[in-house]
Formats: structure tokens, C-alpha cells, sequence
DNA sequence: GCGGACTGCTTACCT
DNA sequence: ACAGGTAAGCAGTCCGCG
């Protein structure tokens, strides 16, 4: 089963019925900026003119939905209980007369009522009759072990039936879906919008500024159908309103620990907590430090307009924490969720702080506030999608270091001993730096990341705090999810979907894959100046749209529509219905071309409005480049194989087609791969014709994406060297530029790089090879001669995948030498980075830390050194052989 | 017992 | 837990080899 069981919030641990009872239990707390005193919970007033709608939760002691405001003015969150009565509830195809009988629903503690509805059901293609069971509480309806009525009644109901049931006949809907969610998608509320509350009631705001560009955008989408259009408008709405100013603060915390280098247990909080450090949007910068015996006052500066705080008590010093927890509208922490946070509360637990003075709620995977909205930062850079798309690969090591190192330039301060031995000063120090770092992780490029992830908010219709933690499918899910019930379309279970719709008929090259993927065009070899590269624009979201692909379209059962054959598939698409992904991802991916790319270049525009344009379109990016893939991917749960399977088919038919055209054309294709083709030296003619003629043959815009140069391929696919008109340089898929292979190769194959750079002209090429051959030969000299600075410019750094232990089958150098490690007192945990180096003797390697300069196996140096230029040699006409001298007798018998 | 041909595993990359 | 395709390097296996 695809789904999970429970979900996040319903695993807080403790009683959730017990958290903070409204009435009685009002905790006050004075905050350190002067402002006034905290009432809690903060409810909104009668009349707030305009809050943004940041997070949402299902309030236990209330039974109704909370929503979260954020009022920027005022930099406060207010809490909104839902006033329309809105309950949870899941659907069955079980009619109230048939469920009656089901003793142990009726007796259900937290049943209230049935209801008849209509519905739309997507995989029969009809109007369906339901049965709307609706409970006083969301965990009735999924999420006891045992006893939940999406349980109950596919088990119950066999029983009481009479007559022989079969349990897959009978089936339970959308009762796995969070209720906040339910509740926002049902009363068509939109996080990250900002709301009027008028005489209690929510109500969104609508700026003129906003409508304007919607109006503006009206007018571009001219071909766009009626359907189209509405879809392009609604989501334009969402991301034409600006965003507000985040108040916020960092924090980090550090613990004592009598042993260095590990890291204290969150859940025993066995140790105090001897330091923790603030750093706040409102320029509240502060570092508490415990008072200990025999401490030393130490050196080390704190940055001007620090405040340094002792306690002569761990208690007092976290109640203070607390009080800031109490007061944020939005927290930060780097991994807060599994340490910061969650032994900040259990280590107030042990020392008798009462629950409902602890503003945090600890979940199995989360730690949320009672307050605010807690962003763990960590668990938002772990996001692949965001490491790839919205920040370029550019940071690797996903620690605090790593990623502020890579964003921001900015590190951690290194400490040479355990924080049990740092001074007083030190350890205010490292861990003001820590929050600091924290901080500015969401304050560079104007708060992107903070706009990033309301941006994604708002697209998905998920709190930030779900949004900043979960992955895009997630994402995906519930945009699809919300289309479903704004159409009153039943919500398909996944296993229905599957069995229905689940085979695919192509054969994948790799092993193991299910279905045929893209091409890739076999590299003419060699270097070639004036080489045009096109490509298809967000192509598999355009074959989306364009074939009207989605689980309902695919396979329907129209018996018109089977002629209508995706190529090279068996698998017809519906002819009569647009479906809701060709809808929504479409009118996305039109935006995102046809508007926020080219609105963040506009020149004419503020700086600010570009910037807020550009991470829009980036948020646009990081969820079409997905759109496509999750359909493939087992754990989406609209899972459908053959859409995605019928879009990279579509997407090999679409760059088959295009080479046969321009061979028509006599222009020379290079290369290719998905959705481009390296154009040796064409005319405008040619490039003007063959787009003209994507336009109307496949009806798919192509574009010329940029010029290189010259670009130089080997016989390898997805390696090549591009260089721009401006001299930057493309290395695309070369050893050289892997982030694991050795400082020293890597060096020389920078340098060759740079010299390649210079080369403007063909006759240029005759003095640059020289001076390559030159690199070449240095950097072979070097190794011979046993010239090289530290080890670490020999260091290998290959991340371990897995956890030690689960290499059974081989042992990979890198395994070989984190295990060397282990023997030594490392600890050892996927996702590390192994820094090795190869060494003579068995069993040739060895972690750099344990090496000597004196035991490097040379030779093994120097054949990474050829393998690595030979790539980019080839295509030059030169020999790493005869580079570095060797005879042609002597290569012979080598 | 050893080397070459082969397959499989693992990581890092490309679109 | 978005997909499939490609390259590289090494580990491990099989088989021939008087």
C-alpha cells in the first residue's frame, strides 16, 4: 500500500486531546522586544484587515480546523477556528441502508451522521451515488490502529451482509487525505493568500496591482480554449499577490556531552543544554549560556549587538528559549525537527517544566509549535528536487556547513576540542554563528527561500511547514487532489487506478526500469565552432497538455477514442475530456514559458518584482521538471505507468521526427539527448525552418537555446565541452568536473578548461593544444615525481549510499575505507563522504586521515589522469601516450 | 593459480 | 521515494589453460 497508515499529526506523541484546552489554561509570556504580553491561544479579532494564511491543523479540544494568520504589520500570529461546521469525513460506495447494519460503525464513539452524495467517478467515467460517512473527529476516520471506520467498514460489512460480499467490491474514498487539507480544499482556501477576517468570517483580499497583471495575462494567452484560460488565470491569481516580510528568528542549541564527537540522544535528553543562541529578522540577537562550575570566561568576540545572557539554571535559561518560541510567528532551526526542537522538549519534561508551558509539539518525524510556524531547514535543503532545480547542485554536504558554505560563503567556526572544554566565550561564539548561519539561509537573495517555499505553498495548497518538509510528489498530489474535489470528482484509491490502468508495453534499456525512457543521440566526435543548441521548452509537460495525458484520459473506456494511439505505445488517450493533469500542468508550464521566465528578465520592471517573478518561475521549474516522473513513481498516489510511459514516447516520437527533419534540411545533427539537438554551423534559414516546421507538424514550439562557440564532443554520450560567445565554459558529464574525483586531476583539468576558454577561432586551437599538452604533462610529472601539496589533493570523496552494514553483495573501495575508519572510533552513517586515497599494498586504499605520502600507489594516479583527459583529448587529436613521451614501441608494448 | 571476458554493483552524472 | 539513460571503476564469477 502506497499510503501511509497515519499521518504526522495524528502520531504527536502524548494525548493530543489534552494540548492546551482553550478556555481554562491561558499562558502569558513576556517577550524580550518589548512588545506586548503573549495571550494564548491568540485569537483573531472580529476584524483584521489582512493576514496572510500560513498553516493550518485540526484542533483537538475544539474539534474544528485551525487556521494559522500571519499579519505582517504587526509581525503576530492569530488563530481562526473554523465557523461553518465543517466536519471530517470519507466517502463508500455503501449505501446508508447497508451501513446501518454495521453494529460497530453506528456505535462508532466518534460517528456522527451519513449522507447521500453525487460524484463524478473517474475510472468508470460516470456519475456514482455515494454514501458521505461523516465523523466528529479525524482520527475515527483513519488513524487507531484498530477501530477506524475506513477499516471497519470493508470488514464489518461482509459480516452482516447475508449473501457472500467480496471485501474488494466494497470501497472506502479520501479517507486517508489530512483533515486540514480536506478542509481547505473543500472551502476553497488557498495557503500562503492573504485573508480579511470581517465579523469573524475569512475572506480573501484582492489587490488591484494583482488583478491588473491578471488582466495583462488574459490578453497573452489568446490561443488559449476557455478552459485552458480559467485554469491560467486561477493559478496566476495565486502568484501575482506579493509576499509579506517573514518576522522570524533562528536558533540553535548546543548540548553538554562527556564524550566528543557524538551526538546526544533527543529523546533521553540525558544532558544539559549549556547554550543556546537567537538570531531574529527584528535584529534580537542574543546567546544564553549556563552557568557551570570552574568555567573559564575564555576569549572570542561575539559580533557587535549581541546580548550575552548567563542562568545559573538550565531551567530559567530554557524557559527563556521558550518564551521566544512562544513569541515568533516563524521559527528556524537546522535539523531542529529531530534534535533542536525535540530535546529542547524532553529535556523540559525531565526537568519538571509542565507541558503546557513547553511551546513545542513533538511529533514522531516533526517538532511543530504551538505558536508559530517552525521551518527545519535541513529537512527543506535535504528536498532533491530543491538541491537540483532551485539551487543548481550547488551545495553537496547536507550538514549546516556544507549548505551555508556553498550559498552563502559564510562557515561554521571549527572547534579543536569538545564543547564540554570550550570556554565560555568560545561556545557563545560557535553557537551564535550557528544561528546566524541558520538565519541567513532564508535572508540572502531577498528572503528567497522564505518566498520559495510560500510560492510552493500557495501552488500546492499545503501549510508551509508540510510544504518545507515534504517532497514534490507530495506537492503534486495536492494541487491534483484539490482539482478533484473544486469538480466534485471522487478522489481515486491508488490500487484502483493500477489495476485498471496499470501495464505498460515498452521495453527500458536499463534492467529493472519499467518502461522505455528517452534517447540520446550518438556524439559526432570532435571539435566544431558555431554549434546552435534547440530544444523543446518543459517538453514532457507540453506532451502532457498536448496529448491530453492523466489516469483518467489514458485507457478510457470510450470505445472512440482506441484510434486515438499514442506512438509507439498500444495505449489510446481520450478524445472526448480534457484531463486534469493536461489542465493543470499545461496551464502551469504556459506561465511559466510565456510569462514569469520572461517577466524575471524584463528590464522594465523594479528589481524587487524581478526577483519575486524569478523564484516564482524557479517554483514553476522545480514542479514541472517532476511533473512528469511521478506518474512513474510507485509512491505518487496517482501512479499510472502508462502516462508516464506514453509521455516519453510521445517524447521520442517528437525528437525522431525533428532529426528526420533536419536531415531534410542538410543541416548536420551533432548530438542530441530528450529534448535537443546540437546543430553544427547552421544558417538562420535552417534554424528558422525547422522550428516553423515543429510548430505546425507536431505542434510543439522549439527554440534555439544558445550558441556555442565551439563545443567539443567525444564518442561518449552526456559528455561534452560547450564554450559560449562570452567564455564561459559547459562541461557537461566529464570525469574532470565529477565532485568526487581527486583535488590534483581536478586542478589540471581546470586548467585545461581555462585555456580552452581562450580559444576564439579555429587557427587559435594549434596554441592552445600545445599549452593543454603542456597541462598534461605537468600534471604527470607531478605524480611521478611525487610532487603533489597534502594527501587530501589525492583524496577520493565518494558518499557512502547506504549504512555499512548494508553492503552484502560487494564492497566498493569507499566502503573498504569507511570500514577502516569504523575500526578506528568513526562513526559511520549513510550519506557520509569517504575521503580515501589509493595506496600500493592490499588493500589498496586507505582513508586519507591514516595515510602517508610515502604508500600512494602512483601509477593508479596517473591512470585516472589519462582516462580523465582522453575524454576531452580524443576530440582534440591528441595522445595522452604520446604527450607524456612514451614511444610509439613502447605504447605497443605497454 | 591466473588472466581475460563477462556481469553486477555503486556512484555520479544528463535530460 | 519524480523518471529513465549513460559512463566509469571496481568486485566478483566463470572458464580456459596441457
Amino acid at each position: 500500500m502506497a499510503q501511509r497508515q497515519l499521518d504526522d499529526y495524528s502520531q504527536i506523541e502524548g494525548k493530543p486531546k489534552k494540548v492546551a484546552k482553550v478556555d481554562t489554561q491561558q499562558i502569558v509570556a513576556k517577550n524580550g522586544v518589548g512588545r506586548k504580553r503573549l495571550v494564548f491561544p491568540p485569537l483573531a479579532p472580529e476584524n483584521l484587515s489582512s493576514a496572510y494564511l500560513v498553516s493550518a491543523t485540526y484542533d483537538g479540544v475544539s474539534r474544528k480546523a485551525l487556521i494559522r494568520l500571519y499579519e505582517p504589520e504587526s509581525g503576530r500570529i492569530f488563530f481562526w477556528y473554523d465557523n461553518t461546521g465543517h466536519k471530517p469525513y470519507c466517502l463508500t460506495n455503501l449505501s446508508p441502508y447497508d451501513l446501518e447494519k454495521i453494529d460497530r460503525l453506528k456505535r462508532h464513539q466518534g460517528f456522527d451522521h451519513f449522507e447521500i452524495q453525487k460524484k463524478f467517478d473517474p475510472l468508470l467515467d460516470k456519475d456514482v451515488k455515494v454514501t458521505k460517512v461523516v465523523a466528529n473527529d479525524p482520527l475515527a476516520i483513519g488513524g487507531r490502529p484498530q477501530g477506524s471506520i475506513r477499516d471497519i467498514i470493508p470488514q464489518e460489512f461482509p459480516k452482516v451482509a447475508g449473501t457472500s460480499v467480496s471485501t474488494e467490491v466494497i470501497k472506502v474514498w479520501e479517507a486517508r487525505i489530512r483533515y486540514y487539507q480536506s478542509y481547505f480544499y473543500d472551502r476553497r482556501l488557498f495557503f500562503g493568500m492573504p485573508y480579511e477576517v470581517k465579523k469573524g468570517n475569512l475572506i480573501p483580499k484582492v489587490l488591484v496591482e494583482a488583478e491588473r497583471a491578471v488582466g495583462k495575462i488574459r490578453n497573452i494567452f489568446k490561443d488559449a480554449t476557455a478552459e485552458e484560460l480559467e485554469h491560467i488565470e486561477r493559478w496566476a491569481r495565486l502568484l501575482e499577490y506579493p509576499a509579506p516580510k517573514f518576522r522570524r528568528a533562528a536558533i540553535d542549541i548546543e548540548v553538554y556531552s562527556s564524550i566528543a564527537n557524538r551526538v546526544p540522544d533527543a529523546h533521553e535528553a540525558t544532558y544539559p543544554i549549556i547554550c543556546v543562541s537567537l538570531y531574529g529578522s527584528d535584529n534580537q540577537k542574543k546567546v544564553m549560556l549556563l552557568r557551570r562550575e570552574g568555567l573559564d570566561q575564555g576569549e572570542g568576540n561575539l559580533p557587535s549587538g549581541v546580548d550575552l545572557e548567563y542562568f545559573d539554571s538550565e531551567k530559567q535559561l530554557i524557559k527563556s528559549v521558550f518564551k521566544v518560541l512562544w513569541e515568533y510567528p516563524f521559527v528556524l532551526t537546522f535539523n531542529g525537527d529531530d534534535f533542536d526542537l525535540r530535546y529542547l522538549a524532553h529535556r523540559a519534561l525531565n526537568l519538571g517544566i509542565g507541558r503546557e508551558e513547553i511551546p513545542i509539539v513533538v511529533g514522531r518525524r516533526v517538532c511543530l509549535l504551538k505558536y508559530g510556524v517552525h521551518i527545519d531547514l535541513y529537512r527543506f535543503f535535504f528536498n532533491r528536487s530543491i538541491q537540483i532545480y532551485a539551487f543548481k547542485n550547488r551545495y553537496r554536504d547536507l550538514t549546516l556547513n556544507g549548505v551555508a558554505k556553498a550559498i552563502l560563503g559564510l562557515e561554521k567556526i571549527r572547534l579543536e576540542k569538545g564543547f564540554g572544554e570550550l570556554s565560555y566565550a568560545e561556545l557563545a561564539q560557535y553557537c551564535f554563528r550557528d544561528s546566524e548561519i541558520t538565519f541567513k539561509l532564508t535572508s540572502f537573495e531577498d528572503e528567497l527561500v522564505m518566498k520559495l517555499i510560500l510560492v510552493l505553498a500557495r501552488i500546492s495548497g499545503m501549510p508551509m511547514e508540510d510544504v518545507s518538509r515534504q517532497g514534490v510528489s507530495r506537492w503534486i498530489r495536492s494541487f491534483l487532489y484539490r482539482e478533484h474535489r473544486r469538480r466534485n470528482i471522487l478522489i481515486p484509491n491508488s490500487e484502483d487506478i493500477l489495476s485498471k490502468k496499470g501495464k505498460t508495453s515498452t521495453k527500458a534499456v536499463i534492467k529493472g526500469k519499467k518502461y522505455k525512457g528517452a534517447i540520446v543521440v550518438e556524439p559526432v566526435p570532435g571539435v566544431f565552432f558555431n554549434v546552435a543548441v534547440m530544444d523543446f521548452p518543459s517538453l514532457y509537460p507540453s506532451i502532457i497538455k498536448i496529448w491530453n495525458l492523466g489516469y483518467q484520459s489514458i485507457l478510457c473506456p470510450h470505445q472512440e477514442c482506441q484510434a486515438n494511439l499514442v506512438p509507439n505505445t498500444p495505449h489510446w488517450v481520450c478524445t472526448r475530456k480534457r484531463s486534469l493533469e493536461s489542465l493543470l500542468i499545461g496551464s502551469l508550464r504556459d506561465l511559466r514559458v510565456n510569462w514569469y521566465k520572461l517577466r524575471s528578465k524584463d528590464k522594465d520592471l523594479s528589481k524587487e518584482l524581478r526577483s519575486w517573478y524569478n523564484i516564482t518561475q524557479g517554483a514553476l521549474k522545480v514542479i514541472l521538471n517532476a511533473s512528469y516522473g511521478v506518474f512513474g513513481a510507485e509512491s505518487f498516489d496517482l501512479y499510472c505507468p502508462p502516462v508516464a510511459e506514453a509521455t516519453a514516447a510521445v517524447g521520442r516520437h517528437s525528437i525522431t521526427q525533428i532529426l528526420k527533419k533536419a536531415e531534410q534540411l542538410r543541416i548536420q545533427v551533432l548530438y542530441g539527448d530528450t529534448d535537443s539537438l546540437f546543430l553544427k554551423n547552421p544558417s538562420k534559414s535552417q534554424i528558422e525552418n525547422l522550428s516553423q516546421w515543429a510548430e505546425e507538424e507536431l505542434k510543439m514550439s522549439i527554440d534555439l537555446e544558445k550558441v556555442y562557440r565551439y563545443a567539443v564532443f567525444s564518442s561518449r554520450k552526456k559528455n561534452y565541452l560547450g564554450v559560449l560567445e562570452d567564455g564561459t565554459v559547459d562541461v557537461k558529464g566529464l570525469t574532470g568536473k565529477k565532485k568526487h574525483i581527486p583535488l590534483f586531476i581536478k586542478g589540471a583539468f581546470n586548467k585545461m578548461k581555462d585555456r580552452l576558454a581562450q580559444v576564439k577561432n579555429p587557427a587559435e586551437f594549434e596554441s592552445a593544444k600545445r599549452d593543454i599538452a603542456n597541462i598534461v604533462l605537468e600534471g604527470y610529472n607531478k605524480l611521478k615525481r611525487r610532487e603533489w601539496g597534502t594527501l587530501n589533493e589525492l583524496a577520493f570523496n565518494v558518499v557512502l549510499g547506504d549504512s555499512l552494514e548494508h553492503y552484502t553483495k560487494t564492497t566498493p573501495q569507499h566502503v573498504k575505507a569507511a570500514r577502516i575508519l569504523k575500526e578506528n572510533g568513526v562513526e559511520i552513517k549513510a550519506g557520509d563522504r569517504i575521503s580515501f586515497v589509493k595506496t600500493l599494498r592490499e588493500p589498496h586504499v586507505k582513508p586519507v586521515e591514516l595515510a602517508s605520502r610515502n604508500e600512494i600507489d602512483v601509477e593508479k594516479y596517473i591512470a585516472h589522469l589519462h582516462s580523465t583527459f582522453d575524454q576531452v583529448l580524443d576530440a582534440l587529436d591528441l595522445s595522452f601516450d604520446e604527450i607524456i613521451g612514451l614511444t610509439r614501441l613502447e605504447r605497443f608494448m605497454a
